[in-house]
DNA sequence: TTTGTAGTTATGCAATTGCGCAACAAGGAA
DNA sequence: TTCCTTGTTGCGCAATTGCATAACTACAAA
């Protein structure tokens, strides 16, 4: 047996370990529901507005998110949604097993969405 | 506005991390087609056996592989297969953008497969 | 123009990661 | 028992990451 396409992993990996962070999980989860202005962003997550500026300059790299220019404010958006689905996916098996496996309450994450208020 | 469970984007940045790596996410592809040991899969992604065996000790601490002891060789495989659709979609939004941006040709990997022969 | 708001970029540092190599462990065969 | 196959673990090192601080840029308001 020969793998190939080998080349795709490493573009794949490249994209994952963008989205290997909370802070970059958490902004993906926010723009999700609005597009938002960096310091929106940094206010929500708690996080410094560098961090937020960099974090977002790396998802915007992997062109996981866009931006746009109002007045000031730059507003970033996710062009395709279907990468929060695929979180949404992982975060629903990660938190089945978290259950099966009792290190999780039953009732607490059934979906695996994320809460913001 | 608010974010809620925050904790849950540090387990996932966790699950997300193991999963950002070429040869990890080339054993998710292999162990998808069929459960291989340890040997079997260094030999079919072209890694040292201690590489292959760290990369699915790794997997198996985030519980994305189980293994199973047969006479000598130690055989791994993945117990819930919603993470292959999730790396699957991925691959699979990330070759679309791609191909927008003319990064890759249009006619190859058109639905995100990884190809093993 | 000056002042303030919104974001980006540069620098440095502690912590983590991905191997390669060598040593070690567990079974099976003879 | 000894030998061989199959995996795992420990160690060391180069490379990467995340973040804080500070400096810099862009633009709007006054």
């Amino acid at each position: 047996m020969q793998l190939r396409n080998k080349e795709i992993f490493k573009i794949h990996a490249d994209h994952c370990r963008v989205l290997a962070n909370p802070s970059r999980l958490a902004i993906m989860a926010c723009l999700d529901v609005r597009d938002m202005s960096v310091g929106e962003i940094a206010e929500v997550i708690e996080i410094s507005l560098p961090a937020a500026s960099q974090h977002l300059a790396a998802l915007k790299g992997k062109h996981l998110v866009v931006s746009r220019k109002e007045g000031a404010k730059v507003f970033y958006s996710i062009p395709d949604k279907r990468i929060v689905e695929a979180c949404r996916l992982i975060r629903k098996v990660l938190i089945d097993s978290m259950k099966q496996r009792g290190e999780i309450a039953a009732e607490l994450y059934s979906d695996g969405d994320v809460i913001i208020k």
